[in-house]
DNA sequence: ACCTGAACACCGTTCAAGT
DNA sequence: ACCTGAACACCGTTCAAGT
């Protein structure tokens, strides 16, 4: 065929098809994604650096989903929740995407903007010198319950003993996303409830 | 050389020489691993079934050095924290193994020791049918955190504006494994506040 | 500028051959 | 039972050739 009068492929449309194949398949290689955009391998060396660069606009693509509002001056603790829920609704909108996004280190990160307005909230409200420190607090929290999604089931476990702490637990919750989901949001009351304590304290 | 009379591997072997390439090159490859092992590819088979079983060895290594004392009948916060902060430890001690850990679903989780011990100090301490929740909780912010010791600085980037309150939040904090760590001894904090004042609505 | 097709290095795994 | 060495399928990447 060699050069076609319009070009077959682009940056964009390489991620979506990869982020397709991720959703579908777990997984993307190369052969497999150029197959799915009807094209031979090669060809997407003139569209992207290579296999690492693919994963890294799928990290964009993930990142520019988190829902970033303007804060409002009122509530910073509803703007923060907000915010974490959004931030884990990203990724389990793409669960397999987490592990690829683990595995590699991300190259940069220009999602300033939502630092920035997370940031612009948590000093308003009173953090001071706590600022970066509950911005990765929060951060690792979703991150975690991330890959809480893709985990295996403790429940899952085959040799369970009967009549055990663990056994009632597991006997007293749902299972699968279900159960996920009701962690995470607990989990993140308890930071809420624990951030609001430790202003009151910061403040008096 | 054919069989030798004395078998040059054992599984031990190879997931010791295996980690420790892990901690040295961030990575391992069987090739290298049998290089290493002064050894060819082929010969790794008689011991392990692949790949992933020696990811399996290494999982189980750092899961088993997740210090988990006996559970005392006074204090839970004091376990429980301890309890995570023995199980970030368990990662930080080997950074480039989390990601590995993350890119391959477990296969099976034999450490219900861990579990019972844990579930049994939050029975105790009158959580009930937030004992499961909270271990899922507590052992996300875990893998977050240990995620975060290999996760690139915000604030590395290089084009940070001035004077906003990213800035000041950065210019406020320390960098590195010391912000790491001191972020997460906060989180931990601000969980443990919030179980705490969860258990007194529960029980009031 | 952009697609092709051949080529290369590398990786994980299998298996018959040897003791 | 356990190591070897050849072999295979597959992957990521390069590059000269074509338009």
């Amino acid at each position: 065929m060699a050069r076609p009068h319009q070009a077959l492929l682009s940056r964009t449309q390489i991620a979506d098809v990869a982020l397709a194949l991720i959703d579908r398949e777990g997984r993307f290689t190369i052969p497999r994604l150029a197959d799915e955009l009807g094209v031979h391998p090669s060809s997407l060396y003139h569209h992207v650096s290579g296999r690492a660069e693919i994963v890294e606009l799928i990290r964009d693509r993930v990142a520019d989903s988190i829902t970033n509002d303007r804060p409002k001056p009122t509530a910073w603790a509803d703007y923060v929740a907000d915010w974490i829920r959004g931030y884990r609704a990203a990724f389990a909108a793409h669960p397999h995407v987490i592990t690829l996004l683990t595995s590699q280190t991300v190259v940069a990160d220009h999602t300033i903007a939502m630092y920035e307005n997370v940031a612009l909230v948590l000093e308003d409200a009173g953090f001071a010198s706590d600022v970066l420190p509950v911005i990765s607090i929060l951060e690792s929290y979703a991150w975690g319950a991330a890959l809480d999604l893709v985990a295996p089931e403790i429940a899952w476990t085959p040799d369970l003993p009967r009549g055990t702490p663990l056994a009632r637990a597991i006997a007293n919750a749902p299972i699968g996303r279900e159960r996920a989901d009701a962690a995470f949001e607990i989990g993140l009351a308890l930071l809420v409830t624990g951030l609001q304590e430790r202003l009151r304290h910061r403040q008096a």
